[in-house]
DNA sequence: TTGTACGCGTTATCAC
DNA sequence: GTGATAACGCGTACAA
């Protein structure tokens, strides 16, 4: 605390107004005369005022502060979410406390608490964490981003379609035989869809197919390893079919495109791929690998409306509180590109 | 402002205490009896309390806010180094607000109003825009990253050692002529230092070689045409030669390893690559791209301790203000990979 | 060990 | 169109 700050009541003294009428010069100037306006004005440069919004927030209650708890920005569709919602504030004028959870559910839960003491208005959730019964008992406007969203209102892909597109998408290439490798997702995960949207296809086309549910791994090392075997058992499994692979994110496609293509060369004619997110490096990749889009920009955005809706609600003398979640849906883009082609 | 919220007062109330000794119990807990303690702690889950940092914040003036201007979250190297930035909150508490700059100059401007509003303790600036001049006026303790520094406290890595450990590994590997792709940078920003590392190297050892500046451009494409353009030339220029090529960052390393793979299948003997920045996509490739890893987490952890320092200082009743502005360096580490070898 | 009284910098209410 | 005064919720001398 160096030099104290200039206050209202500094203005308020040197332009012989009262403080009520600095504030008024701020949050309703017309009420001011012109003439007076401009006084005001030139006090605030002669002195060099400098916005307090601490105090205000204290006066008023608004904070324009909403949290967010994201798992990690490792993922560029994490940083690519994080980077349209804090450019919202352009919009919508909230500004954002940011916290990385690592799937740590009680960091996690230590992290609202904080956000909570800071008296954010809302919050955005994009780990998986904790549950979203107890996010809704916060009692706070929340959206959660492709999560288990059971009684929180939530943005999510439309995974179910994306999962179709994918599926489709490999069988028009002339596969026989289509694989889906995944995580062993919970069924309550908006991703799960993706799964659903895989077997369906398959079902109503009567299409051979097989689902490998595994965890691949963090790291990339690990991811090679995993990729390495599921290739190996393919190949000896499913030897002269023609193989469609549906991977569920773009990093582990381009893995095991790298991997056929050490293997063989090229991508072999019998091998047929489609990645998930739309991330860069479906693009950058050595052939550039078909993917299901995310929307990111149109989700962040469905997002911030569904959370300022709620915020502004709250604001009113007599809010009321939705009766149910909302949850709405992106539509995926699929993107074909030279590994279906 | 749906129900208010529970105060010390209600507290009070509650227990027979006075709010003094509410507030004493947060903050000195040890001045009560440990039979009060306890009696308070119960009253707190009675009347489930929640913490109000706003009203501390305008009691005792610390925020525990720092603001960050990031570029983008496009590249890893940024959202990284975001990620290692925010998960120091574990060791010095400080909250994050973050602003996405987007290389808008007045935009950015704005942002830094509105973080002075909130009374933030401290900045960390990685955008570019605005002057080091600039930025000291401010008056706040502040810590650039990898940009012109002149004024303010910095923490850079040593790109000119980076510069020379990429040059002589290219040297090493064989190669009669170097080549240098980087922006057409100012002198002023660190990273101006890869190029004379580079000029040096060669210079010294008097290794035949050639500085390409020349902008790139911020989509895929353009990079994809740019460096077309820039193979070409040096495919007729250095024909039988043995060519190594230093590029700025591990994505255009990637677009040009690309490149040259899908002309000649595989990474011709007569070319030899090195990266910088040390980002996923230099191990994920096709070819394991040699790079020059930044430490990022030991630079964010360097930018928090230099910060720490500075707000530290302005809590004390004689702060002692720098008299000049701290620069530290954080040596990268070469990785040696496939391109190299 | 505990309490009283006031300050932090705004906004809200009610007067004029 | 403008002003006086009381909140807002907590911290902190100073006093007891």
């Amino acid at each position: 605390m160096a030099k104290k700050s200039v206050t209202f009541n500094d203005i308020a003294k040197y332009t012989n107004f009262s403080k009520t009428t600095i504030s008024r010069y701020f949050n309703n100037p017309d009420s001011l005369t012109l003439e007076n306006q401009q006084k005001i004005a030139d006090a605030l440069v002669a002195l060099n005022y400098q916005e307090n919004k601490v105090a205000r927030i204290l006066a008023n209650g608004k904070t324009e502060f909403v949290g967010i708890i994201i798992p990690n920005l490792y993922f560029h569709y994490y940083s690519q979410m994080l980077t349209e919602i804090l450019s919202s504030y352009e919009t919508f004028g909230y500004k954002f406390l940011v916290f990385v959870g690592n799937d740590n559910e009680n960091v996690e839960r230590q992290y609202i608490q904080e956000l909570l003491s800071y008296k954010i208005e809302g919050m955005i959730i994009l780990s998986g964490t904790i549950s979203s019964k107890e996010l809704a008992s916060y009692n706070i406007p929340i959206v959660t981003i492709e999560r288990e969203d059971e009684y929180t209102c939530s943005v999510n892909s439309d995974n179910y379609m994306g999962g179709i597109q994918a599926t489709s998408l490999l069988h028009k290439s002339g596969c026989d035989v289509l694989i889906h490798i995944n995580s062993d997702l919970s069924p309550k995960v908006p991703a799960y869809g993706r799964i659903r949207g895989f077997l369906d296809v398959c079902e109503e086309r009567q299409i051979e197919h097989e689902l490998i549910l595994k965890d691949l791994g963090n790291t990339f090392e690990e991811q090679v390893k995993q990729l390495s075997d599921i290739l190996e058992t393919l190949e000896s499994k499913y030897a002269g079919r023609k193989k469609g692979i549906f991977i569920s994110n773009d990093t582990a496609a381009n893995v095991m495109l790298n991997l056929l293509i050490k293997k063989y060369g090229s991508l072999p004619d019998d091998y047929r791929l489609v990645g998930f997110d739309g991330s860069p490096i479906s693009k950058s990749a050595i052939i550039p690998i078909s993917t299901v889009g995310q929307q990111i920009e149109k989700i962040a955005d469905e997002t911030m409306k569904l959370l300022v809706m709620q915020m502004d609600e709250r604001k009113k003398r007599k809010p009321v509180l939705l009766d149910a979640p909302i949850h709405k849906v992106v539509t995926p883009v699929l993107l074909r590109r030279e590994t279906t082609s």
